[in-house]
DNA sequence: CTTCAATTTAACAATCATTACAAATACAAA
DNA sequence: TTTGTATTTGTAATGATTGTTAAATTGAAG
């Protein structure tokens, strides 16, 4: 077995989750993949890898591993989810160009308000939209031609 | 016709959105519940004063009202859109128990970060998720039972 | 290596929010 | 009133997600 996956397979069973080879697959994209992909795209993605994988079992090992705390769902846009694996708390900026969702760090834990005192504050998220520096270009090229 | 209304249909006017019973229905029902309703709370409540009210007519409206700048699309969780009338901008704490979204005052422009140079920020949104003092009172009254 | 029970996967059907579309209606200008 | 345009409605289509169930796989015990 690939050294790297064998990690990844400890990993697993050290949160008591069984490493199939899916589930293995599933995470290792997620470590690699650093854009926020969505369920169709991992789906597509590791058909290559494993040809009889079920879109089912993908969402089913997703949900298995936000339950676990490994992962976290992002809702930056209403019609897609979009997976995250946990890492350091960072903010996220999607271009709404390209639509790739970019990291940047972010002190979440500073931020607060008096308003909250009595709420019990689970999870913080920090979304931002705009336009990313390439297609900042792109749209200022496009706007010569004109 | 009721003087509250005539103010919102001159508001919509103003925009250039022509004022029809529904759309005026919809700004005054946003207006008044700051609950930040889904499209189908929307619909069931304003059945009542318009019978013949169509669930299209809802998204037609409200998408509109979010392309006018009038309303803002929350996707504070991944299986409901929300919708909140813009007025200063703020944070929201969403609570996992009741699932009743709170808006709370926050310092947005403030918010920067220097991986974001070169990128243009055009949106900025700040979700909370936990549970609100009332759940937690609830959640604590349960386990006291048990 | 076999057997057995439990877990996991895969395929398909069902659901639900949202969108697309066409017909009916309302509205404004002439 | 008539005509043309915008709006609403109802229904059908779409697409992501969930539910169900049987088959496949796994791991443990003998």
């Amino acid at each position: 077995m690939n050294p790297l996956y064998k990690n990844l397979s400890t990993e697993l069973e050290n949160i008591n989750i069984r490493p199939s080879i899916q589930r293995v697959a599933v995470l290792n994209y997620l470590i690699n993949n650093f854009f926020h992909p969505t369920v169709d795209q991992i789906y597509k993605d590791l058909q290559s890898v494993i040809p009889t994988l079920s879109k089912t079992t993908i969402y089913n090992t997703l949900d298995l591993f936000v339950e676990a705390g490994l992962v976290k769902i992002l809702t930056i846009e209403d019609n897609e989810t979009r997976y995250d694996i946990i890492t350091e708390p960072h903010g996220h900026f999607k271009c709404n160009e390209c639509r790739t969702i970019f990291n940047f760090t972010l002190d979440l834990d500073s931020m607060e308000s008096e308003e909250l005192n009595g709420f019990k504050v689970i999870d913080k998220d920090v979304y931002f939209k705009g336009v990313c520096p390439k297609c900042l270009l792109n749209i200022n090229s496009d706007f010569r031609k004109e």
